[in-house]
DNA sequence: GAATTTCTAGAACGATCGTACAAGAAAATA
DNA sequence: TATTTTCTTGTACGATCGTTCTAGAAATTC
């Protein structure tokens, strides 16, 4: 009756080394022989388990998406309030064994922006994942307004300084703003009201 | 002696019209025949003023960079403060006529971070441009270090605050971070000093 | 008008692209 | 072992890519 069961974890390591090829060569031009390549395999096998090409795309940045949130998610998990949850964010983000990944994580981002209808997941889910994470970070007692308009700005602010760190690597300026930001949150003021 | 002079109004022209060919249509599958399609001359005439691809990319982006920088620069200068002059540069990077322009950019920003030694003057002045001006928006006895801090951190808050826009169109809870933000800046408190 | 240079266009080059097809090897069941 | 399904490969197709070549039209100086 039944054939040759489907290797699922085949599958899911050519995945891990697609994205491993993707944050090492980049995004642009990524196609189907280099990757094949790379990985040692024929073209044909990468079609095989991932159909076309652009279905490979979208589990590519999936995956990419995954891994950014989940190499954090976790830390912020353990602080006890938000402004702990955002240093622990920024330590991990900034780190350069990550600017790799994060490089290719904007770039990701930069071309979701112009094919929206495309990377209609990624972009629903790159803001919306970190906010949630980011909002029960401050507490069932938060005030949701408050909550939701803190968490927007921590995200927007960590990745407003990670474009510029990964642009200009300066590392100190970009840092000491972090430091005054971080600072700002953690004595809680300035930030969760409106004037 | 000399032949027919060289018209350069006729390059500024199609470089102008590629730019907008660029945002409408984006960044990633740019390649020389839709766009001399849609300029409405060959292929040839695009090589004939730009050289190769890459040279026009090149062009492009740092056309791109100087609109989306001189859109704001000038708001810039006319401000008081640098409370007043974020105010400026947030309520005219806002602008829904400026989302296509802003998308692009990011799009050039990602691939940019993928290819640093090809887009070098793009990173370069990324970041740089932007800072001379809001720090000069703080007037020249503004404390140097604290100068570029504050400046380092409106550039990256309006930036991640963009990036979120453009992601999500969620306008209410964007705009609602930007003013709490800005007027943290406004009361001059929490920005400026260390702890 | 002759000479010279720029501008524009069309055709063609080799390379690479995504994808489809045919066929054999591998791994399961009956 | 026979059967069935998956896995993998090599080949090939049409399309598009960036670029080059040839040639004619346009604009200038002598």
């Amino acid at each position: 009756m039944a054939g040759r069961p489907v290797n699922h974890q085949r599958r899911a390591d050519l995945l891990d080394a697609a994205v491993e090829y993707a944050i090492e060569h980049g995004f642009a031009d990524l196609s189907w022989r280099p990757v094949a390549g790379a990985l040692g395999v024929s073209t044909t096998t990468l079609v095989h388990h991932f159909g076309t090409k652009e279905q490979m795309l979208e589990v590519i940045l999936g995956r990419l998406r995954e891994r950014a949130f989940a190499a954090t998610s976790e830390a912020v998990g353990d602080q006890p309030d938000l402004a702990a949850a955002a240093r622990a964010v920024w330590t991990r983000t900034s780190d350069p064994r990550q600017w790799a990944e994060f490089r290719l994580f904007f770039a990701v981002y930069g071309r979701a922006l112009q094919a929206p209808q495309q990377f209609a997941e990624f972009l629903d889910r790159v803001v919306t994942d970190w906010m949630r994470s980011l909002v029960e970070a401050q507490g069932p007692d938060a005030d949701p307004a408050t909550a939701t308009r803190t968490a927007t700005l921590v995200i927007a602010t960590i990745r407003g300084l990670l474009l510029d760190l990964l642009a200009t690597g300066d590392r100190d300026r970009v840092q000491d703003a972090a430091e005054s930001f971080l600072a700002t949150l953690e004595a809680g003021r300035g930030l969760t009201g409106r004037g």
